[in-house]
DNA sequence: GATTCGGTATGGTCTGACCATACTGTGGTC
DNA sequence: GACCACAGTATGGTCAGACCATACCGAATC
C-alpha cells in the first residue's frame, strides 16, 4: 500500500482485447459450437488491429478447445466454435508434469478420487455398460502392454462417461492421456494382467447389478493392484 | 478403411513443431519454473522459422500457464517457465460453460465431489486449519454478497489445498472461479447466511478432530444448503 | 449431365519495420 | 567514492504487406 490510492495499471495486450471481444460476442448472440466466426482479415478490419494480433487470439481459443480452423474455402472452412476441452486439459497436464509443478502421485490420487465418484454414479443410475464390456473385450484381445492398455484406458473413461458428467469424464480422460506412458510401465512390470481382469469384471459388475458402494471399493482395489507403490488404500 | 494402407498426413503447422521443440527441450534439459527460454528472434533464428510462428507458440504456452512474457531487459525479462495452471484451467471452464458446452450442474457436481474427497482427506491428515480460520472471520466481516463469497471461496479452496494434492486443489479454484458470479446470486438469493455459517464451523471442527466421514458429510450438507436447487444429497 | 479449369476466400507463413519498456553501462557531478 | 542523469540496447508487442497451399465455387467445355 502507497497510501496514494494508485495501482498498476495493468497492461492489456491487444489481443487480449480481441479475445474479450469474441467472448463478449459469443455471450450476447448466444453462439454455440458449430457457429462460426468471421474470418481473420475481416475480424482485423472489424476491430481496427492488425491480422496477427487477431492470430494470436485464435491460437488461445484453439489452444483452449474452443474454435477450430479449417484452410480453405466453404461452409466448413474458417474458424468455426468447438466445445473440445479434452485436448486442452491434457496438454496442460502434461506439461505441468514435465515441468515438475506436478506429480505422479497427485495425478493419481485425483483418478482415483474421480474413478470411485464415477463408479457410483454409475452404478446408483444403472447405467448402460455396453462400453464397459467392449473395453473388456478388447483387453482380452490385447497383444502388447501398449494396446492392452488403450483398452483400459477406454474401460476407464467408458466409466467415467456413465456418470452422466462430462467435465468429470473429460477431466478423466486427460488424466489417463497424461499417464499413459506410466501406465504401460505399469503393466509391464506387473506382467500378469489377470487381476487386473478380475478387477474390471467385478467393477462391471457392480455397475450392473447397481451397487454404488462395491464399485467405489473395486475401483479402489484395482488401482491398489495396478499402482502398488504408488497407491496404498 | 480404404484398403491402401494411406492414411491423411496431419497438417503440422510451423507453430506446432516450435511447440514440439521447446517441449522436448524442456524435457531434456531438465528445465523447471523460473528458467528462462531464449528470446523470441533468437529462438526463431535457431530453428529456422519467423518470429510470428514462434509468437504463436509461445502464447499457446501462455495460455497453458506453462510460461509468462515480460517485455523490457534484465534477468526478469523475456519468456520464463512458470507452472500456473489454474487460470488456464479458470478460462477453459469459463468459456466452456459460455458455450453451452458444459452446464453449471456438471460444475457444481464436479466441485461437490473434490470437496468431500478434499475434506476427509485433510481431516485424515489432521491438517493445518488456519486458512480455514481466516477465511471464516473474513465471511463475518463482509459487508456483501460479494464480499461474502470471496471469503468463502477462499475458504473451500484453502479446504482443498489441505488435502495435500495440487492438482485437485487447482481444479478446485478454477470451478469457485468459474462460477463465481453464480455463487453471489445464491447468496443473494437466500439472504441469510448464518445457516452457511453453521456449515463452514462444523466442517472446520471435523477437519480439526480429525473425523473424515463427518468432514464429508458436513460438505455434502452445506452445498445442499447453498444451493438447494442443483443440489439433491 | 459430367468434366475441367480458373477464380477466390480461407488460414499459414514470412519479412521487415517501428514502438514502449526496462535494464546496463558510462560519464559527469557533488 | 557515492550518486545521478542519460544514451545504449535487448526485450516483447504490434503493424503492414506480401506470398503460399488449400479447398470450394462456378462458368466454360465436352
Amino acid at each position: 500500500m502507497d497510501g496514494t490510492g494508485w495501482r498498476p495499471v495493468k497492461r492489456t495486450r491487444t489481443f487480449e482485447d480481441v479475445l474479450a471481444q469474441i467472448e463478449r460476442r459469443i455471450a450476447e448472440d448466444g453462439l454455440t459450437a458449430g457457429d462460426r466466426l468471421p474470418a481473420e482479415r475481416q475480424l482485423a478490419e472489424q476491430l481496427g488491429v492488425s491480422r496477427s494480433s487477431v492470430r494470436e487470439a485464435m491460437r488461445v481459443l484453439e489452444t483452449l478447445g474452443v474454435v477450430s480452423s479449417q484452410v480453405g474455402r466453404g461452409p466448413d472452412a474458417g474458424a468455426v466454435l468447438t466445445s473440445r476441452p479434452d485436448s486442452a486439459l491434457s496438454d496442460l497436464l502434461r506439461l505441468h508434469l514435465g515441468l515438475a509443478g506436478l506429480e505422479m502421485r497427485e495425478v493419481i490420487d485425483t483418478r482415483h478420487m474421480i474413478e470411485q465418484w464415477a463408479a457410483a454414479r454409475a452404478a446408483a443410475a444403472r447405467a448402460d455398460i455396453s462400453g464397459l464390456a467392449a473395453a473388456l473385450a478388447g483387453m482380452d484381445a490385447a497383444g502388447s502392454a501398449e494396446e492392452f492398455v488403450e483398452h483400459d484406458t477406454a474401460f476407464h473413461c467408458a466409466l467415467a462417461d456413465a456418470s452422466g458428467n462430462r467435465l468429470a469424464a473429460a477431466i478423466m480422460r486427460s488424466l489417463r492421456d497424461s499417464m499413459r506412458r506410466y501406465s504401460v510401465e505399469a503393466v509391464q512390470r506387473l506382467g500378469d494382467t489377470s487381476v487386473l481382469r478380475a478387477d474390471h469384471v467385478r467393477i462391471l459388475e457392480a455397475v450392473r447389478t447397481g451397487d454404488p458402494d462395491e464399485a467405489a471399493r473395486a475401483v479402489s482395489e484395482h488401482l491398489a493392484h495396478a499402482y502398488p507403490s504408488l497407491f496404498a488404500v
